[in-house]
RNA sequence: GGGCGGUUAGCUCAGUUGGUAGAGCACCGCCUUCACACGGCGGGGGUCGCUGGUUCGAGUCCAGUAUCGCCCACCA
């Protein structure tokens, strides 16, 4: 029902008002009759619920709503789902805190388990350990007031997401997507296990993937260390940044071009206080001029030493524990009573005990040589990675590379240099996809391995979960063939212990939205592939490129036709907002200080993929312009009374030629907007607009009010020129400023 | 070492077939006249990183270079 019209126009209170208007006539639910041709499909990034809210949110979150406002508009379904992603590492550690409780993979569900604290936990609490199954209804209880959160805060934006359409990365269904992919996957041959050295945090104690590396500067020194040639022709000085690391030396390694130690390859040395004899071996991958150009190969060190020990076919001396302590037993051949010392250390004070060592003995040149070194790091984690030799899952990447790189150029990336930093990425794969996690909150793998008559688990032949059984955690379901009095006894049958990693379930996220293969359901076909995939830049290496994987293991298409992806929020000082501490804005206080379209302005003003400044200065630019609209409308809409415009009155040339211009606009907004350049749309708006309010509405006011009612005919065609252009105008904003436009 | 992006007014940025440099903020000045003081109008301010080339004409195209940033590789 037509509103009266105010004195005095205000943005105040849009967005409560508009949001359960839409709401209310589910205005943006999407039409599940519509067929493929006609759906424009978004695989909206499910944001990390235990994180907190910061701007960079609403900034990206904003460009991809401007799109689907404008596919909206065009007569397109749109299917504009939202997604929680509650599953992975930091929702644990806060729920360890929060109810002092930790995961215990071997313990069996307790459906009437419930915890002794919630957030008031004493200090001298002890944490009590419980089932993965409990753990995760924790998880999922913590997580829904964060959700609720979120939601509000997206509401209150304008977000045109169908809220019927959401899902949490650890549901039901998410867990029965993420297994069923990998079940398919193990079928097909596309995921194995091995047993192999793999990245591994101490702290964590679990996997780390390729893409969840970081570089960290640390302070460290080249320590020079004789090696004796068991020739009896003297010693063979190598500089090593990993003392500790002697006992598990199992070679030295020499590029074969090097003339200074030609002469040695073939031959043995003895490694210094733990005289264990270890050949002389050449490779490409030595480099002359690092050091003193001869290095030892540790099992392990660092992942060259992991490429030398497997190409040139080394023995294992595994000395670094999953927690990063030196193991209890030396490896054999090595001396005992020097490895004694080093027994239950952390790597630094097995160090420092080396050196000790080392300097007693005599056999540590000169002192060290301080240096400051790149050290990997997971990107979460606080030590350095290690690297351990333990059994994981792994999904087939490298001998898909070419694939994966093809089906990247069968979607349209805005910008286009963005499919460089895929392609790169995909390009630079040194091994396949680790998929296993030794952590608790995530979906477990549905699978099971025989035990022998030894009690030994037998991983040649794991047993498989029925896709009907899914979702299933083996750790409380009991597989086909067995009872659950068999389970942890000989001859019967273990849980695969692990979790996937959260990408792992985060990279089927078009099949969760799109209920694949649901009974009852025939979403995917309707949405799949999907039109538009919009991420920040920085998880190209992740998101993206395991979406890509698990689409084309699966459908062998790439999962959708466009991917935009969104820059940075940089605080003024060029840094990456809400990593240093204290610059982080809370979003919600400049919704209320300057109106959601204000924000969504400021938003919407950044060119797609670059990196913006928080600026509070360009959201009171868009506060003018939502201003200027009600001030401009009212004039309008007074003058005319609202009638609707009548083309055919607009015979004076100035009123013909302010719709020509906007006609011509009208299609370079339309032509930006399709080329997902919601930027540039915006700005030819608002250039439009601020002209048409100085010039035009200025220059025919006199002649459209007609107060002496001289020029009926030139006051018709003025009314219906500012009515026609009105409209348009509250049309093109619609997409950016969707609280004002309807509100007029 | 490889790849990518930026470099235009004090600040944040736009500038799409090459055709006499733009916006907002900030600064200064004027205006409460019937859409707009949560405002309007006007003003000062730039050798478009540098060098060379193509062209009648280059912020725009080409080559080179400097510099900042991001990603990757290296990690003895």
């Amino acid at each position: 029902m037509p509103k009266q019209m105010p004195d005095k126009p205000t943005l105040d209170g849009l967005e409560a008002s508009w949001d359960a208007v839409w709401e209310e006539k589910g205005t943006y639910r999407f039409d599940a009759t519509a067929t493929r041709d006609n759906v424009y499909s978004i695989d909206t990034p499910p944001p990390t619920v235990s994180g907190s809210l910061h701007v960079g949110h609403m900034f990206s979150y904003t460009h991809t709503d401007t799109i689907a406002r404008f596919q909206r508009m065009t007569g397109k379904a749109v299917f504009y789902p939202m997604g929680w992603d509650d599953n992975g590492l930091p929702t644990e550690r806060r729920v360890q805190n929060y109810y002092s409780v930790a995961g215990d993979a071997s313990m069996p569900y307790d459906p009437a388990w419930k915890p002794k604290f919630r957030g008031d936990v004493p200090k001298d609490a002890q944490r009590e350990m419980i089932s993965r199954r409990n753990f995760i209804e924790l998880c999922q209880e913590l997580t829904v007031e964060d959700e609720k959160a979120f939601e509000h805060l997206w509401r209150t934006l304008g977000l045109s997401v169908d809220w019927s359409q959401t899902y949490a990365t650890i549901d039901d269904r998410s867990q029965r997507v993420s297994q069923k992919a990998f079940l398919h996957m193990v079928a097909a041959g596309k995921a194995y296990q091995l047993e192999a050295p793999t990245l591994w945090d101490i702290d964590f104690q679990t996997a780390v993937a390729q893409a969840e590396l970081e570089d960290r500067e640390l302070p460290g020194a080249y320590h020079r260390i004789a090696f004796h040639r068991t020739d009896g022709q003297g010693d063979v000085f190598i500089e090593t940044t990993r003392p500790e690391l002697l006992p598990a030396c199992v070679a030295l390694v020499a590029h074969p071009d090097d003339e200074r130690y030609k002469p040695l390859f073939g031959t043995t040395v003895r490694t210094p206080l733990f005289n264990v004899e270890v050949p002389v071996k050449a490779h490409p991958l030595a480099q002359p001029d690092k050091g003193s150009g001869i290095a030892m190969i540790c099992t392990f060190g660092d992942t060259t030493d992991v490429i030398w020990w497997r190409e040139l076919q080394l023995p294992t001396r595994a000395i670094i524990g999953r927690n990063g302590r030196i193991v209890a037993d030396a490896p054999e051949g090595v001396a005992p009573q020097p490895y004694a010392r080093l027994v239950g250390k952390t790597s630094k004070q097995a160090q420092t005990e080396t050196v000790i060592m080392l300097t007693e003995s005599g056999e540590l040149i000169g002192e060290p040589k301080k240096i400051t070194h790149p050290v990997k790091h997971f990107e979460k984690g606080d030590r350095p990675l290690e690297i351990v030799t333990s059994r994981q899952w792994y999904v087939r990447t490298i001998e898909n590379k070419e694939r994966l790189i093809e089906l990247g150029r069968t979607v349209t990336w805005h910008p286009d240099y963005m499919r460089l930093r895929f392609e790169n990425w995909v390009d630079g794969l040194n091994g396949d996809w680790g998929i296993s996690r030794q952590r608790f909150f995530g979906v477990s793998f549905p699978v099971w391995y025989p035990l022998n008559a030894d009690g030994e688990t037998d991983y040649n032949n794991p047993i498989y979960a029925d896709e009907a059984s899914l979702p299933i955690d083996p750790a409380s379901a009991t597989p086909p063939g067995f009872t659950e009095a068999q389970r942890g006894v000989p001859g019967g049958f273990v849980a695969d212990p692990d979790v996937m990693d959260t990408w792992a379930t985060s990279s089927v996220t078009p099949q969760i939205a799109g209920r694949w293969t649901e009974e009852g359901s025939d979403l995917f076909d309707r949405i799949f592939p999907m039109d538009l995939r919009p991420q920040g830049h920085d998880i190209i290496r992740t998101w993206l490129f395991t979406t890509m994987v698990k689409s084309h293991a699966e459908f062998n298409v790439a999962p959708w036709k466009n991917a935009s992806l969104s820059g940075w929020i940089l605080d003024p000082d060029r840094k990456k907002m809400g990593k240093s501490k204290g610059n982080a804005v809370t979003p919600i206080d400049n919704l209320q200080e300057f109106g959601s379209d204000a924000v969504r302005y400021w938003a919407a003003s950044a060119r797609p993929g670059v990196d913006t400044a928080f600026d509070t200065g360009q959201m009171k630019i868009g506060r003018k312009l939502a201003i200027k609209l009600m001030n401009a409308s009212k004039f309008v809409l007074g003058i005319t009374g609202g009638a609707p415009a009548d083309l055919a009155a607009v015979t004076h040339p100035v009123d013909q030629a302010i719709l020509f211009r906007a006609s011509a606009l009208i299609s370079e907004t339309t032509a930006a907007f399709n080329d997902y350049d919601y930027a540039r749309a915006l700005e030819r708006t608002e250039t439009f607009f601020w002209n048409f309010c100085d010039d035009y509405v200025e220059l025919v006011k006199n002649r459209a009010y007609d107060n002496e009612g001289i020029d009926p005919v030139g006051s018709a065609s003025a009314r219906s020129a500012l009515a026609q252009v009105l409209s348009t105008l509250q049309r093109l904003l619609a997409p950016f400023m969707p609280f004002v436009t309807d509100e007029v």
